[in-house]
DNA sequence: AAAATTTGACCTTT
DNA sequence: AAAGGTCAAATTTT
């Protein structure tokens, strides 16, 4: 593998590492301000509110004379949640981070020389998913992105979530994941002498339209593996290297000898990797 | 045809 | 009042 691959993969699993610890910082914040009523917040899935007020907003502006009072007694739908859940990072590639974006906006910044983009949650409309991301370019070269998350995501990010982990309960610390691109799976095993089990999903994994094979069209496999990293490299926490067979792509991760992962952390981990790799492939 | 983006107006916050 | 954030009609892309 050349060094420059090597190089963003690391930098990709870096991304992914921000992302895992950006849900945790988001699963605390949601647990805290739901054990602690006081503190104001507004339900994410309560949109009455808003769409009282955007049909009021039209009439006033068929009139256009706004009516004071009536916007007095729906101002609270304004209130912006100030305890909602935010979390930057600078990342060098603004695309992939494994959700569905809608941008719907775009504004100048004070003091800024690249605009600052707006986006929500594709979902936002759907599933009344409430998750919003800014992206700013920052000013040095090469350019890299501050992005800024805002809110958790409440929609089924169906990519991601509909992989389920079954773990060994032997002392084999790696774990195979593969399913197919198209249709379903059902406990396929990819290769018999890797000791590890297999997952199965609930529901069908949507078609990616991958271009990558034009021969076959549904039997694609993705396999990650997570296994202890070898004592000599140490002290790198992470390596992932991915390659392409006939129709497989594999990518292997290796945590540190030291240091405790439990499953949920590595089935974040898997789960962002799964995606980063699927997104390369569809790019 | 449907979904995503662009863009200026509109709204809130500072 | 100015700056930042959002809406939504027009436009472009899929």
């Amino acid at each position: 593998m050349k060094p420059e691959e090597i190089e963003s993969d690391l930098r990709s699993i870096d991304g992914v590492v921000g992302q895992i610890l950006g849900m945790f910082d988001n699963n605390l914040s949601i647990l805290s301000s739901s054990s602690f009523p006081e503190i104001p917040y507004i339900p994410i899935g309560d949109m009455k509110c808003l769409v009282s007020w955007d049909s009021q907003k039209s009439e006033d502006r068929d009139k256009t004379v706004k009516n004071v009072t009536q916007l007095k007694t729906k101002r609270g739908c304004y209130k912006r949640r100030k305890n909602a859940t935010t979390h930057t990072n600078i990342v060098s590639n603004p695309i992939d981070d494994g959700y569905a974006w809608r941008k719907y906006g775009q504004k100048s910044i004070l003091k800024a020389t690249h605009q600052r983009s707006y986006y929500r949650c594709t979902h936002k409309v759907d599933q009344g998913c409430e998750a919003t991301k800014q992206v700013q370019m920052t000013e040095d070269n090469p350019p890299n992105y501050k992005i800024t998350y805002n809110g958790h995501h409440t929609c089924k990010h169906l990519l991601r979530s509909q992989i389920i982990l079954d773990y060994p309960d032997t002392n084999d610390t790696s774990i195979i994941l593969n399913f197919e691109t198209n249709g379903f799976i059902q406990n396929k095993q990819i290769d018999p002498s890797l000791s590890s089990t297999i997952n199965k999903r609930k529901e069908g994994f949507p078609s990616l339209g991958l271009k990558h094979n034009q021969t076959s069209s549904s039997d694609h496999y993705l396999s990650v593996q997570v296994s202890k990293a070898p004592k000599d490299l140490e002290p790198v926490s992470m390596i992932s290297h991915a390659m392409d067979q006939e129709n497989m792509i594999s990518t292997e991760v290796y945590l540190p000898t030291s240091g405790t992962h439990g499953y949920d952390e590595i089935d974040d981990l898997i789960d962002n990797i799964v995606f980063s790799e699927l997104f390369k492939l569809c790019s």
